[in-house]
RNA sequence: UGGGGUAUGGUGUAACGGUAGCACGAGUGACUCUGACUCACUUAGUCUAGGUUCAAAUCCUAGUACCCCAACCA
């Protein structure tokens, strides 16, 4: 049962002096409503009422004197629990953007907090995975000052094992607890139908026989799976849950964080709510399918309180939201290990993937996911979003932020007959400008606002140290045999097409005017080279105006080129969604039937702008975090600069780069008006 | 079949008895040295049926659809 003081739901509340009439009334200011969602809906209205309410502090009272700048605000304190048995995905991501940023809104504090109960699944390098995507998501929980300023500190459950043994030793001699002899099989066949109640043998054993039998669980006097500890609710509650849940059961298991020291392990619902209690969280925020375990959660906590006068422990609000789901991806942690594990994928940070290692590989930015969160807000409806969000988050950061280069990826040999040669015989080579990135304005204004935390405090490759971007412009050099792509010139173009045809004039970019003058052809009958001619006077990429004070002559395309001499060959992974539908499994029941077999092609021999050899950098970053034992994680995050290519998309160095040798990712494509147009005829 | 949830344009999300708004998408156009970006305009919605009310997405009644629940997983 819920505290009779937990309002049920978001029932927004009018603040106190909130004028009856609204904003619509005479003489009122014009106001912006600012919306917000479920969730501070509902901490505003426990900040406005409770027992607290009359200090400010409403249910939950205000941060103590010792809490320095933030003492006297009313608490907020969230947290993520993961359980380290996976990577981390976009969904938890939402979860870490929505946590974080109620305590960094209602400046209050977040913590990390593993849900460690079960050591058969979990394992250290999940651990560390995870506290690293946390951190490189903005998320920051920790307390050593060189983060922000809403760290609450990483945590283990299993470091509440002991106070959590006490409190199931208080519930049996409190006659709400038993020990059930049952086998895992048996209980399930007395499970009961929805109208039928369960049944246990062992219910109304006596408290002393309990007690005797739970500490000798507790000592491994048992094999696994011979009892249980069980809470004593309602055999024939509708909700299942209640049904005497299991409380402990026998693992005899080694704990990646607690070692041999137990032998019993708690269940989910039983240790929950007293992570969250001990750790002081105001609002404990999990998805949908916890709704019909909520009663489980308050009714540990009350019966812990049961009888205790004035050390009566923290009972937290637990409040549920829709989990994430996007279109052409499955975030099932079950699922996403199949991937790894029948070797679908590269691992889990295959660029292809969901998970936050993934992205990071791909070249999204922290601050793309969280615009993608913000974006597509939180409720209790179930939805599906559409992957193109998310890229669209991505694009719209990278837009601002990515300095430019030329690359191609198909290439196609230009040579410009008219292009002048030395004395010596050779093409001209010449130096033109060329700009680093067109919205260099913006960018300057957005660098001096504030950025998303970073390992080593790099957030993208603009802030880091060295960044690529010194001037608004550089040089490339340009001589008379170039490499432009291939679909970029057609000997028989269709209605609307722009690019290059025979006959018709385009621009290179930031260079010449360029005219199609004719094509060589190998014996099959495939163009092997185009033969242009270019016009001096447009050096640059403009025409002059003309003699008489004409408009200058236009063009309708603008090609990207790299000159054949000085071009860097190097290696481009395409990535394409990973599924081909966008439910997958949805039609076969087997996710794997929708995998995308053309989620990944290679280019081995893309002609890259010359300056990227050198500029181009993979980043290593390492941070020590310290928990609250005082040991030290050392955790490394890697990422590449990401650049656009212009006209192709935006692309990141992987981690697979050498020296000499680039490998990029395609982060996600320009958007492609003229593909699209292409793709409905 | 029992219980717990959720229904607003193609998608996502506002509204808290008083003008159904915003974003994305889509369409059209403008601009453009990236068919990008940007800008303008257009498009389209309250699950159904009753009821209360001067007034209903909102309150009531009855349906319908979808999601979750019978692990010693979380």
């Amino acid at each position: 049962m819920p505290d009779a003081s937990s309002p049920k739901f978001a029932r927004p509340l009018l603040a106190p002096d909130a004028p009856a009439s609204g904003p619509g009334a005479p003489g009122n200011p014009p106001e912006t409503p600012v919306s917000k969602n479920f969730l501070e809906q509902i901490i505003d209205e426990h900040i406005a009422s409770g027992p607290n309410a009359g200090a400010g502090g409403g249910r939950w009272g205000n941060w103590p004197a010792s809490e320095g700048w933030r003492a006297g605000k009313p608490r907020v304190h969230t947290r993520f629990p993961p359980e380290p048995n996976g990577y981390m995905h976009v969904g938890h991501a939402k979860s870490v953007c929505l946590n974080f940023g109620l305590a960094k809104k209602y400046d209050g504090k977040f913590n990390l907090r593993f849900d460690d109960t079960n050591p058969a699944k979990e394992e250290q390098e999940y651990v560390d995975s995870i506290i690293r995507d946390v951190i490189w998501l903005g998320g920051d929980f920790t307390t050593d000052g060189k983060g922000g300023k809403h760290g609450g500190g990483l945590f283990y459950a299993s470091d509440y094992f002991g106070k959590m043994y006490e409190w199931a030793e208080e519930l049996i001699t409190k006659g709400r607890a038993y020990v059930c002899e049952l086998s895992a099989d048996e209980v399930s066949k007395r499970r009961g139908t929805p109208t039928q109640p369960a049944t246990s043998p062992h219910r109304d054993r006596p408290i002393e026989e309990s007690l005797r039998l739970f500490r000798e669980m507790k000592a491994g006097k048992h094999p696994n799976g011979s009892m249980t500890l069980r809470a004593k609710i309602d055999l024939a509650s509708p909700n299942f849950n209640l049904r005497d849940p299991v409380m402990y059961r026998i693992l005899h298991e080694s704990h990646q964080h607690t070692g041999n020291a137990w032998c019993i392990y708690p269940m989910y619902d039983w240790a929950h709510g007293f992570e969250d209690s001990i750790e002081g969280i105001t609002h404990s925020i999990c998805t949908l399918e916890f709704e019909i375990h909520r009663p489980l959660y308050d009714w540990f906590i009350q019966s812990v309180n049961l009888g205790r006068a004035d050390n009566k422990i923290h009972h937290p609000q637990q409040i549920e939201f829709a989990r994430l789901n996007l279109t052409y991806t499955i975030t099932s942690k079950r699922k996403l290990l199949d991937l790894v594990e029948q070797k679908r994928v590269s691992g889990w940070d295959d660029p292809r993937m969901p998970t936050v290692s993934g992205m990071r590989r791909r070249g999204y930015a922290p601050e793309a996911i969280r615009n993608f969160c913000d974006d597509i807000g939180v409720t209790r409806q179930e939805s599906v979003i559409d992957f193109t969000r998310l890229e669209n988050a991505v694009r719209d950061h990278w837009n601002k932020h990515a300095p430019r280069a030329m690359c191609v990826l198909r290439p196609l040999k230009v040579v410009i007959d008219n292009w002048p040669k030395d004395a010596s015989g050779k093409p001209v080579v010449e130096h033109l400008d060329f700009v680093m990135n067109p919205e260099t304005a913006e960018r300057a204004k957005e660098a001096s606002g504030e950025r998303g935390p970073g390992i080593g405090g790099a957030a993208s490759p603009l802030t880091a140290p060295g960044s690529p971007i010194t001037s608004s412009t550089r040089k490339i050099p340009f001589t008379g045999e170039l490499f432009i792509e291939r679909d970029d010139f057609m000997e028989v173009p269709p209605k609307k097409f722009f690019r290059l045809s025979p006959g018709n004039e385009v621009r290179l970019r930031w260079a010449y005017f360029l005219k199609c003058v004719g094509v060589d052809k190998d014996a099959a009958g495939n163009i092997t080279c185009v033969h242009c001619t270019y016009d001096p006077a447009t050096k640059g990429g403009d025409a002059p105006p003309g003699p008489n004070g004409e408009p200058p002559r236009k063009v309708k395309a603008t090609l990207h080129w790299v000159s054949a001499a000085h071009a860097v060959d190097g290696e481009v992974r395409l990535f394409d969604r990973i599924f081909k539908e966008e439910e997958p499994g949805k039609r076969t029941g087997n996710y794997i039937d929708d995998l995308n077999p053309a989620s990944l092609e290679v280019i081995t021999d893309a002609k890259l702008d010359p300056y990227l050899i050198n500029a181009a950098k993979h980043h290593t970053n390492t941070r020590d975090i310290i928990d609250g034992h005082g040991r030290t994680h050392k955790i490394v995050t890697s990422n590449g600069d990401v650049y656009q290519f212009e006209r192709l998309g935006y692309f990141s160095v992987d981690a697979d780069s050498k020296p000499g040798k680039l490998v990029f990712n395609r982060t996600v494509t320009l958007k492609d008006s003229w593909a699209k147009d292409a793709a409905k005829q």
